[in-house]
DNA sequence: ATGGTGGCCCGGCCA
């Protein structure tokens, strides 16, 4: 089972590449995240077409999370449920051939000591919350997304240049300590310790070019799929070319 | 070079 996250930053503009990789890659699961579509536009009929169907939650202009799925997709719930403040579209879960599958959208934070960053702080704690309360570790579980936190020093590309700033500061890699404490394994890590792999690289200033990045897209895993884990990669092709997402799509491959 | 690119959708916000 190959399952895959992916930061497409507006599906509406990248929706052929979308379809390109879905076509070569072929997952059998796709967590997208900024897909900057509602509910209501979501082109659910063009990834039909690749046997995918979709569930989505998206409010339009901002962030939005997505599911592509070919192995079902079942109990679809959409933000946290607590009614309160979620900072916009960015949890969508569904039971995807037996697995619990999460889509998470981790807020940027901005500036370290902004409201904002105290709120992606917060997010990352109701994400802890919410999973237990709805999910048990025991269970096969994945939360794949753009988390928005560098787990370390191997994950960004010069660690005294961002030293400081967001992403990889110590509040935020403790919040991602504290969802992993759960009972989720970096999949990524499980099989590879190599620094210089990153998912995401700024669009500005050419830093994809000059291998200025960070590995912030995630696919954590519970204990029984981590037994199961033999493969992942970032497909850092799929940043090339023409007009791609400033991510690019990370998977892993779990034996069955 | 005190910016830089790119998405939203048309002036500024967000990443």
């Amino acid at each position: 089972m190959r399952i895959a996250t992916w930061n497409v930053n507006s599906l509406t503009a990248r929706l052929a590449r979308v379809e390109e990789w879905l076509e070569y890659a072929r997952p059998d699961v796709l967590c997208m995240q900024e897909t900057k579509v509602s509910d209501g536009a979501f082109p659910s009929l063009p990834l039909s077409a690749l046997g995918y169907e979709t569930v989505s939650n998206g409010e339009g202009r901002w962030n939005g999370v997505a599911i592509a799925s070919r192995v079902g997709a079942e109990d679809v719930q959409r933000g946290f449920g607590t009614g309160a403040d979620e900072q916009g579209a960015r949890l969508v879960a569904a039971t995807c051939g037996g697995v619990r599958v999460h889509s998470v959208y981790v807020p940027n934070g901005r500036a370290v000591g902004s409201e904002h960053y105290e709120a992606k702080l917060a997010w990352l704690a109701e994400l802890r919350a919410f999973l237990d309360r709805t999910c048990r570790p025991a269970d096969p579980v994945v939360v794949a997304g753009d988390f928005n936190v560098a787990p370390d020093d191997r994950d960004v590309w010069d660690p005294a240049e961002v030293s400081g700033a967001t992403h990889v500061t110590e509040p935020e890699r403790a919040a991602l300590g504290a969802i992993e404490q759960w009972g989720l394994a970096d999949a990524f890590r499980l099989l590879y310790d190599q620094d210089q792999l990153y998912s995401w690289w700024d669009y500005r200033a050419g830093n994809f070019h000059k291998h200025k990045g960070m590995r912030i897209d995630l696919l954590l895993v519970s204990k029984p799929l981590a037994d199961r884990c033999r493969y992942a990669l970032i497909d850092r092709n799929a940043r090339k070319g023409r007009q791609p997402s400033d991510h690019a799509p990370v998977f892993v491959d779990l034996d069955d």
